[in-house]
RNA sequence: CGGGGUGUAGCGUAGCCCGGUAUCGCGCCACAUUUGGGAUGUGGAGGUCGUAGGUUCGAAUCCUGCCACCCCGACCA
């Protein structure tokens, strides 16, 4: 391992780049543009999808699995779909090697598929021609099915966790009898990323909707959920889709209503990603490495002994046993870190990077004393604390760091939306201090592309919240009703 | 797919212009001293210099082809 990691403020990308490697989330494979996902890094997306995953079954979900691959013509049929995944799609066209008598395999030109499979780029298609076979009535219905899965997105350029070839992902797919239920899934599962982004993350999010030109491909209308990063940059941390009966009609799933009438259904489907692991990283780490909050921490406190001689050791060990069990029956991990490979300094250095809210230092000096001394990682302060009552001042800081982590990012976001009434001055804040812009947008997909090429800023989202305000486009003068955020994004 | 660049030990590099079998740092291994903020010393292991060919007595170095990767752009809801 290396010493340090690049500072954040001398090359961002180059900071992020080194401490996803360096706090061993995750590293290059020898796929490009895939990663590998190491072991710290998995347990942190493991506490996601567990948390995530209760979430949606309390909200009566259930999970289900789809095949990986899609056949070409499902694609095909919905076509706003096909034309938005089209040119990003790994595509399956063989089924067999051979060894062509030189020592080389290569494909057997004589086992080509009668039909390309398509890796999934997202599974609508799949899902909907197999719910076709799943309804007839309205007693069929709701279906509310989540799928935990790797999709394939053949991204010409890649970056570890935000935007990779290949990521793990969820997916629900849900099917209902009227527009009005299917519209109000959409907004609760957006309400459901929302609360686990702000709640579990410590990542605030501007809840909106998406302008018809960044809408998923193939729905009526996207709730997405934004979040800042700390170079001022907007990253697009969930979505949530009302198909209207898109894909009902692409895929011919109707039902009986109670009326006895033939109708489409109506669909939702929403998904988060790895990439909000990115998001986590981006979001509070700082120049000492990553900062996790308690909630998502694979290890929550991490305890390191100081000691000369064996029997020190022995010493502060008995004390360690008797504090990991006070913690472990107050649902708190805890790692005690007695490798005698390294030195105190290092450890210190190295859970810091690791992003471990909280250690406990304990030696000879503080057995003496009947203290530990106590460091946490998000505002990296140190002090001397009793041994009396210990582990219940270790559980109440570790939620005060997790309410202390989002109120920091909140600070930071909150100081990052700025109102802009001209163009000029659009332009000047989105130079300098970057963060999202609130402005005036005459509501077409004209100007939106007109700013996003002179710019590079796109539409985030219209907040949910936005007031009705009278005002107009910064862009063109034309009229407008409501406030509209823009950023450069990820 | 366009424009630019780089390939030398696990990682980061020097050497290349001006040819003589490879430098330094980190990391790794052993021993000793250390241990409350990334230890120090001594010794050691590790390299077909991306690859194929050419020029030459001799190639990391010069020439040609190929491959890989990186950056910028195109692309990315």
């Amino acid at each position: 391992m290396g010493k340090g990691i690049t500072s954040r403020s001398e090359d961002y990308s180059q900071w992020y780049n080194d401490l996803v490697i360096k706090a061993d989330l995750a590293e290059y494979s020898a796929v490009r543009g895939c990663m590998v996902i190491k072991p710290y890094g998995y347990a942190i997306w493991e506490r996601m999808q567990a948390i995530l995953d209760k979430e949606f079954k309390e909200t009566g979900h259930s999970n289900a699995y789809f095949p990986l691959f899609i056949p070409k013509s499902f694609f095909s049929k919905e076509a706003s779909h096909v034309e938005g995944f089209a040119t990003e799609c790994a595509v399956v066209t063989h089924y067999r090697l051979k060894n062509d008598g030189n020592g080389n395999i290569v494909v057997d030109e004589e086992a080509k598929l009668e039909e390309e499979l398509i890796v999934r780029p997202t599974s609508e298609t799949i899902i909907w021609n197999t719910y076709r076979g799943w309804i007839e009535s309205y007693r069929d219905l709701p279906i509310l099915v989540n799928q935990w899965a790797n999709v394939v997105r053949w991204e010409m350029r890649t970056r570890l966790f935000l935007r990779t070839a290949e990521f793990l992902w969820q997916e629900g797919h849900t099917a209902h009898a009227t527009e009005q239920e299917a519209i109000e899934e959409a907004e609760k599962m957006q309400g459901v990323y929302a609360d686990f982004a702000e709640k579990v993350m410590g990542v605030p999010v501007v809840r909106g909707r998406k302008t018809e030109n960044e809408r998923f491909a193939g729905a009526v209308d996207t709730y997405t959920i934004e979040a800042l990063m700390q170079d001022g940059k907007a990253l697009q941390a969930g979505t949530s889709h009302f198909l209207g009966q898109n894909f009902a009609k692409a895929f011919d799933v109707k039902f009986t209503s109670k009326e006895g009438k033939q109708e489409y259904v109506w669909a939702t489907s929403w998904g988060v990603s790895t990439r909000l692991m990115g998001a986590l990283v981006m979001a509070h780490s700082d120049d000492q490495g990553l900062v996790i909050p308690p909630k998502l921490a694979p290890i929550q406190v991490v305890i390191v002994p100081i000691y000369r001689t064996e029997e020190e050791k022995a010493a502060v060990d008995g004390f360690v046993d008797s504090l990991r069990a006070e913690l472990k029956a107050k649902g708190i991990s805890v790692k005690y870190d007695d490798r005698d490979t390294q030195r105190p300094g290092f450890k210190f250095a190295e859970w810091e990077l690791k992003g471990v809210p909280l250690r406990v230092t304990v030696g000879a000096r503080d057995l003496q004393n009947g203290t530990v001394e106590l460091a946490r990682r998000d505002i990296q302060s140190k002090e001397t604390v009793s041994q009396e009552g210990l582990a219940v001042r270790i559980e109440n800081l570790l939620d005060v760091i997790q309410e202390n982590i989002y109120q920091k990012a909140l600070d930071y976001r909150d100081a990052h939306i700025t109102e802009v009434n001209s163009y000029d001055e659009f332009k000047e804040v989105l130079e300098g201090k970057g963060g999202f812009i609130s402005c005036h947008w005459d509501g077409t997909v004209e100007t939106e592309k007109r700013v996003k090429e002179e710019t590079k800023a796109t539409i985030r989202c219209i907040p949910l919240d936005a007031k009705e305000e009278a005002g107009v486009c910064i862009f063109t003068g034309k009229p407008s009703t409501k406030r509209v955020l823009f950023a450069k994004a990820y």
